[in-house]
RNA sequence: CGCGGGGUAGAGCAGUCUGGUAGCUCGUCGGGCUCAUAACCCGGAGGUCGAUGGUUCAAAUCCAUCCCCCGCAU
């Protein structure tokens, strides 16, 4: 069992930390730890700056703002995967040396690594190398939704609650004990970016409140169920495209997961349309008709039809090169007329 | 120099290629119709056409430079 490997003693000085993280949900925890104080932040490891934006500019990680913001060195190691432990230091298993390695090995003991969304998986070793392993913040009811995009399959899937989990790092992918769970129920008005908020929000708050305890060994991990697993994989490009044979609840979830970024994708007339945010509407005395179809289109909302036989209100969309726009603006300059069909992008 | 789209009335857009009276839908104001209305009819107000410079008898439209916005990446 992990946590059996060590517990920090209780001394005087501060629990010393590395964070591991990259993307904005990792930066409220990050500033929840620097903000209690009572924690000894050695360093902060991260992606590497990327191209970026308009102009693919090198764009630094939100976690690289806010650690150098704080005063905290970072790390932006390209890899970290081979690293081997041997009498409790790192080295690089590789030919080039580990810049991460030489640096944790020179500034051991580290008591533990947090990690929160850091992007790549971390190595077996890397774990063992901190007294009390890693502790991880996952954006889920775990086992529910291992994986990369937790947050994403909870809203597609129309789930009614999730959470955040509180967690040991083990190698097997999200599948450590738990220390700490804290719910919150999915509305119908959540998108990913509320409920990316939100748990992050929820995530930092326990991790600020509990760390002190689980490092000393006051917190007992409770092992996943076996039963319940399931796997939110990442949230790729076809994920986002609009099949409008799916059950019109199933698409709203696809929408609200894809909501406000990057914004699902369907097809009109060889015009491709992004859907920001949709409405299921159940209503016998609209006419049946194949999914995709435009059925209604007055001066307030078009309806489209959907493969479960409930329709769609197309709340919010865009088009190329033009703003985000709630459909009452967009049907001042265009006209939906009925019986035309929205379809998925060709390609795919 | 990554690729592409856009900036025209309070809002959303057409007009630009092919230079020649500033248009549409909505909102707004006034009037009418109606038991009534987010409906319908009539009328009005509202524009430095992103900025600057250039070409031209004439520029929203052609040329040059600049500013701002949006999509592709996360």
């Amino acid at each position: 069992m992990p946590l059996s490997r060590g517990l920090v003693e209780v001394v005087a000085r501060k629990p010393r930390l590395v964070f591991f993280g990259t993307p904005d949900f990792a930066v409220p925890a990050l500033q929840a730890l620097i903000r209690s104080n009572e924690f000894d932040i050695v360093a902060c490891v991260t992606q590497p700056d990327k191209p970026a934006g308009r102009g693919k500019q090198l764009t630094p990680p939100p976690i690289k703002i806010a650690a150098e913001t704080a005063g905290i060195p970072v790390l932006q190691p390209s890899r970290v995967r081979p690293l081997e432990l041997t009498d409790g230091r790192l080295s690089s298993t590789s030919a080039q040396p580990s810049e991460l390695a030489e640096f944790l090995n020179r500034h051991a003991p580290i008591d533990c690594g947090i990690v929160i969304a850091y992007g790549k998986i971390l190595p077996e070793t890397l774990i063992q190398f901190f007294p009390a392993g890693m502790i991880n913040i996952h954006a889920s009811l775990l086992p529910r939704w291992r994986g990369a995009a937790p947050i994403h399959h909870a809203l597609l899937e129309g789930d009614r609650e999730t959470g955040v989990c509180l967690m040991q790092l083990v190698p097997e992918l999200d599948a450590g004990p738990v220390f700490v769970v804290e719910q919150t129920a999915i509305t119908s008005e959540d998108t990913f970016g509320s409920l990316h908020d939100r748990l992050a929000a929820l995530g930092a708050d326990l991790l600020a409140r509990h760390l002190s305890a689980i490092l000393e060994g006051r917190v007992s991990a409770v092992v996943q169920s076996a039963s319940g697993v399931t796997y939110a994989a990442k949230w790729e490009k076809t994920d986002v495209q609009i099949n409008w044979a799916e059950p019109a609840s199933r698409i709203d979830g696809r929408v609200r997961a894809s909501s406000p970024h990057p914004g699902c994708v369907t097809t009109l007339d060889g015009e491709t349309i992004k859907v920001y945010k949709v409405r299921v509407v159940v209503d016998p005395s609209l006419p049946p008709a194949p999914p995709g179809t435009v059925v209604e289109s007055n001066r307030g909302e078009v309806i489209v039809a959907t493969g479960s036989g409930d329709y769609i209100s197309l709340e919010e969309l865009q088009f190329a090169g033009r703003r985000r726009l709630p459909i009452a603006e967009i049907l001042k300059s265009r006209r939906f007329e009925v019986g035309t069909v929205f379809t998925a992008l060709p390609s795919l």
